[in-house]
DNA sequence: CTGTTAGCGCTTTCAA
DNA sequence: TTGAAAGCGCTAACAG
């Protein structure tokens, strides 16, 4: 714990009989070769005297930190697991993750933070969703730093160099056709509007999905935090409609449901089915769990990564698009096992 | 999007007519004053450039980066608020947070994300719990980068500055108290062998508990990674107990107990009374819903926060112990609302 | 109040 | 294969 000044280079250089630059290239340098004597006496002073390379100093050297920023809505469930993969992806790749919340898309924080990482001269910056519109991030991501946007629909192309969207709107799209496919004659769409953009997409994919019917079919769409799902659901199953199919916006909502199911007495899944997204882990564990949409993190994290090298001109291409959609899996459980 | 080199003092110096120091002065540094009419010109010529501080080159400069590493084992659920709530109390001190896990009590991955932090020179270090043992720790943080523990019990002062834990064993205690008191006349404790110096402060707690209750009661500890929930409660409540009193590990245990007992039409709470920790969503909207210890998140961050502050020798020091227990809350809801 | 100048620790030509 | 030296952009004495 004593105020040790960290070991230099110079130290290291001195220890080892030989000049600053040799040991850079034996320590932090790949390909430059030396003669094995020389490798030798340099490590064995690195280590004898606990160097360790100082990132800041190489970093401005480089003009290259070998950093990418993240900015989250917060760490919580999905965003949490993205954030992991992501930064198990960067470091394959040979980059550190710096993952930062915009305070649930708190704008003012967000920017504060993206300030933050600009300044300290990241190669690149991920970005789930945005609070700030286009305009804004054009004019704070001015200087070239390549972003990547995760749900981002749209963007032009001199502001991000790509995107990586999850295709939530297939999976409410697909939630449709199966409920119905398992009996159910009315649907309800309980979305977020708290999340906004996002919940578009879902409600898109529920209108996509209630066209490709070829039939009409009563439906609903209401709010998780405008309406009391309790009301909802006693209703709609006061009606005419002998089984609902409820499509929420994503696992904690469906659980808000089946709580309030299980509350009514109402029976899962002969009278309500349910399809949540994300695969949480509240989905697996709830009685009865929750049929949901699995997310391909690994994918997902990759081809984000990979959009990033990319623009830093390192190869390894997976893909092409712009826009890539990675596609959701479904998960059937207890809460649509009917048939 | 095009490549531009960044603007440098240099360049806004040139355009004020003044020289760099002066810049620096004007732009970031405080207490040194200037005329009002350089102030002007410099402020205008950086805004027009778009000028902005390069971080890593002043952390050289200075051997100070104001940036604060944090290794935490995952982002999800209790974790990931931890890390908003440093993220904010840190930026309200002046300093940036960098959250890295230990992809869950990985010792390989949590010294790995340690040795990035130290190279990047992070003035201080929060850690918590941490897979690798003391000898380890000290060996690796030797440098004198101060170390603030979270949930550590028991950690030297030669490696750690101090510690912020949780009051996982009074929570748990007083939850065995209450339980009893609402008429439980037999005891489970459901842990989580995961995590292990967690589990066995709360299960220290649980026998305290019992201890203090005057009388011999009949209970059993499982774990939940090892037993079928469903098997345990049948089991206990076919014996003579007439109401159980479960101490679950955390929240996400606690539902699968509630799951488990909606399934097998256990009455909650006249047969099963359940108590978890944490406060998660999930508590909230599980039905019936969960009574939970809940975690003071701004007390603590800002313990931690606040005693690197003290290490770096910045004052405003609340409190003086090493090791600051942070105490839960009960927030009492459905599964023990019975009198 | 402002400018000169010597670093911070490392990387990277370019010669030797 | 090795080393001398010029930066990278900013800060912090120290003079003026």
């Amino acid at each position: 714990m004593s105020k040790t000044k960290p070991v230099t280079i110079v130290e290291v250089a001195a220890a080892a009989g030989v000049s600053i630059a040799t040991v850079s290239n034996v320590l932090n340098r790949g390909g430059i070769r030396s003669s094995q004597e020389t490798i030798r006496k340099v490590e064995q002073a690195a280590e004898q005297l606990g160097y360790r390379r100082n990132t800041v100093a190489a970093g401005l050297s480089r003009s290259k930190t070998f950093e990418i920023g993240l900015i989250i809505p917060s760490f919580g469930g999905y965003y949490g697991n993205l954030a992991e993969y992501l930064q198990l992806e960067a470091y394959n790749a040979g980059y550190h993750l710096s993952v930062f919340t915009s305070g649930w898309f708190n704008p003012l924080i967000e920017r504060k933070n993206i300030e933050v990482l600009l300044q300290r001269r990241v190669d690149g910056l991920i970005c789930h969703g945005l609070a700030m519109g286009q305009e804004s991030t054009r004019s704070l991501v001015n200087n070239g730093t390549p972003l990547v946007m995760i749900n981002g629909w749209g963007w032009p192309a001199d502001i991000a160099v790509g995107a990586v969207n999850l295709g939530f709107a297939g999976a409410c799209r697909d939630s449709v056709a199966l409920l119905v496919e398992r009996g159910c004659d009315s649907l309800i769409y309980v979305g977020s509007k708290r999340s906004s953009v996002i919940n578009e997409q879902r409600l898109q994919g529920f209108y996509a999905g209630l066209a490709q019917l070829g039939r009409d079919i009563p439906y609903q769409v209401v709010d998780n935090w405008e309406v009391d799902i309790e009301v909802i659901l006693r209703d709609s199953l006061a009606g005419a409609s002998e089984r609902v199919g409820l499509v929420a916006f994503d696992d904690v909502v469906a659980l808000k449901v089946v709580s309030a199911a299980n509350k009514l007495g109402i029976r899962i899944p002969e009278q309500l089915q349910i399809t949540g997204i994300n695969n949480d882990i509240m989905a697996e564990i709830s009685y009865p769990a929750i049929s949901s949409w699995s997310i391909p993190y690994p994918l997902q994290a990759g081809t984000a990564i990979n959009k990033l090298l990319h623009a830093f001109g390192q190869q390894d291409v997976r893909t092409e698009e712009r826009e890539f959609e990675v596609p959701l899996s479904f998960i059937e459980r207890e809460t649509t096992k009917f048939m």
